[in-house]
DNA sequence: TAACAAGCGTTATAATATAACAATTATGTA
DNA sequence: TACATAATTGTTATATTATAACGCTTGTTA
């Protein structure tokens, strides 16, 4: 699975590699604590990292927990289509990768003459784990 | 079928009828300077009668814009489903009320076991009128 | 009518996010 | 090279969104 970090600047990096360690999805002052070590004092510099690697679609928001996950899905150049499944319970957060879905959600077409250019999907419920 | 805001307290019923004449998504705080002169002084008045309205189904938040608008779909009696397209220029929001849509979404199954109870579909771009 | 759940009003504060500005660094191009 | 310019940085301050905690009141129901 490749990863894209190639033309990242110094904080964008920084932060990259600070969530993608992380095996849960972030927020934004938890990762400003753990950087303050490299260097990243203020929200701003975290901010604007985050925006940057969320146009490059390196990383992604999850909306409804304001926290920020890496993309493992090595065929999203820009995050044009994103979903995620969340459980209620234990908080654990998966990308969805399923071809089926982002062909059919990308293809959808409402009756409001809107042209659709990039969705986000959130699924809530119990992961396998927490259903027992 | 009982009418949605037969039960409601006093705040809660303030705050829908707010959210209703509203043709925008409202925001908490703008919620709460419309409804002060009706006694609402506090935030917390306003975040509660919100919880309590989108556990209902009355209400929807829009979570990647941290507002809320009322549910317009009948059928909605609580909050399970949802979509909606957003106008990345004129921030016109619409609810998709699509049952293809839905039953498509409500029986998605991923590869990892989990059982869905819920989910919010926010789409953006262009609405029609802003592509011109 | 006692007990409990739901709601209320209030103060304070936590958590999330951005504005604004000056300085620095990287990139393209003549 | 040298200049323009776009991107990034560091910083302070502040705006925006949301909740904790506490005691009181109201509504429900057994």
């Amino acid at each position: 699975m490749k990863h894209k970090q190639v033309n990242l600047s110094k904080n964008q990096h920084i932060v990259l590699e600070t969530i993608r360690k992380a095996k849960k999805p972030l927020k934004a002052y938890s990762i400003l604590s753990s950087v303050k070590k490299k260097g990243i004092n203020a929200p701003p510099q975290v901010y604007r990292a985050l925006e940057k690697l969320v146009e490059l679609g390196a990383i992604h928001k999850i909306e409804s927990k304001n926290a920020f996950v890496d993309c493992k899905n090595s065929e999203c150049e820009t995050s044009k289509a994103t979903a995620f499944s969340i459980c209620k319970k234990c908080q654990k957060i998966t990308e969805i990768m399923n071809s089926k879905l982002s062909t059919y959600l990308t293809n959808f077409q409402d009756n409001t003459g809107m042209k659709y250019e990039k969705y986000n999907l959130e699924f809530y419920g119990l992961c396998k784990r927490c259903k027992l």
